[in-house]
DNA sequence: AGACGATGCGGAC
DNA sequence: TCCGCCTCGTCTT
């Protein structure tokens, strides 16, 4: 399931259960010992960058949490099951109780990991709110880079929070071949791949699911909400979907709908 | 029961 | 560029 989407959803769900409350923290499966210096304190707020999740519990305690590819939070009303024997994190509020599955990362961060984390993630469409500098610099390292920009999309240093189905789908609407260097994207180019990456990502925090197509407003069912991700054939031109492989992930596209730029523009 | 894949990533080479 | 890790639902035997 995630996405930059998830994440960013999970960060508003954890914060209207949990935050403001004391939270009881444990680790069925102990492989997060330092639950125990949480439980009890309040959570104080949740943060999202990108994939990854902050939870704030104030005095210099901040766990951090990576879902990667398998990771999971369930959410139980009152009263929970038991814990899995594969429960990293249990945190349970007033009222509803969430564990944590499978994560890549749960580990508590000093400032300075904090820091770090920060100064290596780069512009999240999710964001409130981005700086000009920091587009004019994601657009500057663009045009620096020697990759394709299927690559570039999921670098999460360079765009934070696109994952595979999104940038299949950013690529497709916008009609950009992916083997297209990023190097020969217009700023026209980018501002339009950053304006979809915006809309996409943050519908997707309000549906909790990746949708990318709409019908008339309407919201599709489950096997009808792409374009070209792990499809066989085009909704727009009925062509064939090919698949290629970018940046070590399978990458579907239409070679109709997304042609081969001819010469390279620049502005 | 066992295999397989999945919306991710970091480290080794 | 490949490998290993994290987990579990679904599919095959």
């Amino acid at each position: 399931m995630p996405e930059g989407h998830t994440i960013h959803r999970l960060a508003l769900d954890l914060e209207r259960d949990l935050v403001g409350h004391p939270v009881e923290a444990s680790s069925p499966q102990g492989r997060f010992p330092d639950a125990d210096r949480l439980d009890g304190r309040t959570l104080r707020s949740t943060e999202a960058i990108g994939k990854h999740l902050l939870l704030h519990f104030g005095a210099g305690r901040v766990v951090h949490v990576h879902l990667g590819l398998f990771g999971r939070f369930r959410r139980h009303r009152r009263p929970a099951p038991p814990p899995r024997d594969t429960t990293r994190l249990r945190l349970a509020g007033p009222d509803r109780t969430w564990d944590l599955v499978g994560p890549t990362a749960c580990e508590m961060l000093t400032s300075a990991d904090l820091r770090s984390l920060r100064a290596r993630i780069g512009v999240d469409p999710i964001a409130r709110r981005t700086s000009r500098a920091d587009l004019d610099r994601t657009f500057a390292t663009l045009a620096r880079t020697r990759r394709e920009v299927g690559a570039v999309l999921l670098d999460q240093a360079i765009f934070s929070g696109i994952g595979n189905v999104y940038r299949a789908e950013i690529l497709f609407l916008l009609g950009i071949d992916p083997a297209t260097p990023a190097r020969d994207l217009s700023r026209r180019d980018f501002d339009a791949i950053w304006r979809k990456a915006r809309e996409l990502l943050r519908l997707g925090v309000v549906e909790r699911r990746i949708v990318t197509v709409r019908d008339a407003g309407r919201r599709p069912p489950r096997r009808e909400a792409l374009h070209v991700y792990k499809r066989e054939v085009c909704r727009a031109c009925t062509g064939p979907i090919s698949r290629t492989t970018s940046a070590g992930r399978s990458l579907w596209w239409c070679p109709t709908c997304q042609p081969p730029r001819r010469e390279p523009t620049r502005s």
